[in-house]
DNA sequence: CGCAGTTTTGATTCATCTCAATTTGTGTGG
DNA sequence: CCACACAAATTGAGATGAATCAAAACTGCG
């Protein structure tokens, strides 16, 4: 149902290619290649990439792009858009495990049981593009800097579970906010957009899901930061006014 | 420091093999092979992954085998022993992110940035078999069920994670500790051990530091848990007497 | 045998949750 | 385009689970 909206991918029409190359991504083309591809790649490695990418896929605001217990045969890098991971537990509980957004992968926990093992759901219209991972192994056997960026980018999620680990389990609420609040502002910075205003894309319940609270302290916490002068918050605009006192509260809390 | 005793390795004085050849280690020989290796190898590529393997290496109870910051540049693979991982903040909170036992890999948050992230850290003497990455990388582009079991390895390890953040996320210290019997006596009886009595290797501040909570709610949970008949306490040693309570715990609780 | 580290247990405090009411925002259909 | 309904966010008051502070008991090691 998700992938129907391919076809009317309204951006490319420019390209002159046949319509079956239209609907597949092209890395060589795309601005987020530094993000998902290793550097230094020649121009007939990037070609052999190209070719083997799966189609571009457009998901919904509120679509899955994957759900757990699906069949796992690709990842998925996003192109544009923003995107929440989860696992819920039989009696109903709930936990997000990320944010993701333009340039990071979504997936690799599939790759075990070849099955996906959490959800991933669209916070806003956004579209990724499909990696069919066992072409990607079989590519990676040729091109070894592609195969060391695989192992890269699973061991950056490794280590940023490891961040989310410490962050559940040593730190009080207003450092939670704090440092979510910085890790967002960076992220954001680091793909161009501005450091200290942004919208948050998800609800105060997917944020508290996240950070291990309820809704109603995330949104406490927010209002007391806001009292504080450390930020501005209307709903889901968010601008950091102080960043170094949140970096200040992320460490001296306690 | 750590790697001195390799050369005392005692269980490998009937090799007749020069003596470069027994500080190395021998999966062919291995009989934890299943858990570190894919299935279905042949012959020669059994040989040429021992011959890729780095040196064994004892390390002793309370030594570091790598520590955070240091340069990455193998991982490892138990072969007996216990280990805790964990991170530092620079202001001194310490999270204990993993116990590891047998078969477990060690180290693959450190490929991200050609640094260790973390620290590993023996809870009773061990011996690791060294696994130098490069080499593993090389190797697996001619040995496709290496590679593909790379990342596997890697998978389950986002996977556990995801695991460890739902715990912290969303569960009472009564569901976080029944969790944390089980998934011991699981991973125990998996490896041929008891499955409802065994040691404990960490401390109830480790135990808290992994789980979110002082060691003083640890030592009180495991007590009541105790009293009610659930699970037998003696310091470190542990008998799990009702199972199935502490799987009801783990759900039922809210 | 004694000492240091670990564990247990108790009393109290505090941060966060829970329950509840209100306000604000958003999307849909008349 | 407005009004209505529903979802999301804010705010308050009170309950509670875990942290903190403190002291005693146990374990193992030199």
């Amino acid at each position: 149902m998700t992938q129907i909206k391919a076809h009317s991918a309204d951006d490319e029409v420019s390209y002159s290619a046949p319509v079956l190359k239209t609907l597949k991504a092209a890395c060589s083309q795309c601005n987020l290649r530094e993000l998902c591809l290793p550097l230094g790649l020649s121009h007939t490695e990037l070609d052999r990439i190209d070719e083997m990418m799966g189609a571009r896929r457009r998901i919904k605001r509120g679509a899955h792009l994957y759900s757990a217990g699906e069949p796992f045969t690709s990842i998925f890098a996003i192109r544009s858009g923003f995107f929440k991971t989860g696992v819920i537990t039989e009696d109903g509980r709930d936990q997000v495990t990320g944010f993701q957004m333009a340039g990071e992968v979504l997936g690799m926990d599939g790759i075990s049981n070849e099955l996906h093992t959490c959800d991933a759901v669209a916070l806003e219209d956004s579209e990724v593009c499909t990696i069919p991972f066992s072409e990607l192994e079989r590519l990676s056997t040729e091109i070894r800097s592609l195969q060391h960026h695989i192992h890269k980018v699973m061991s950056r999620e490794i280590v940023r579970d490891h961040g989310v680990m410490m962050l559940l389990g040593t730190m009080r609420a207003e450092e939670r906010l704090a440092a979510f609040l910085l890790n967002l502002s960076q992220r954001f910075s680091a793909r161009g957009y501005a450091a200290n205003e942004f919208h948050l894309r998800m609800t105060r319940e997917e944020i508290g899901s996240y950070l291990g609270l309820k809704l109603e302290t995330v949104s406490r916490t927010l209002s007391r930061f806001h009292d504080d002068g450390l930020i501005s918050v209307q709903q889901k605009h968010i601008q950091l006014i102080d960043q170094a006192g949140l970096k200040q509260i992320m460490n001296t809390c306690r």
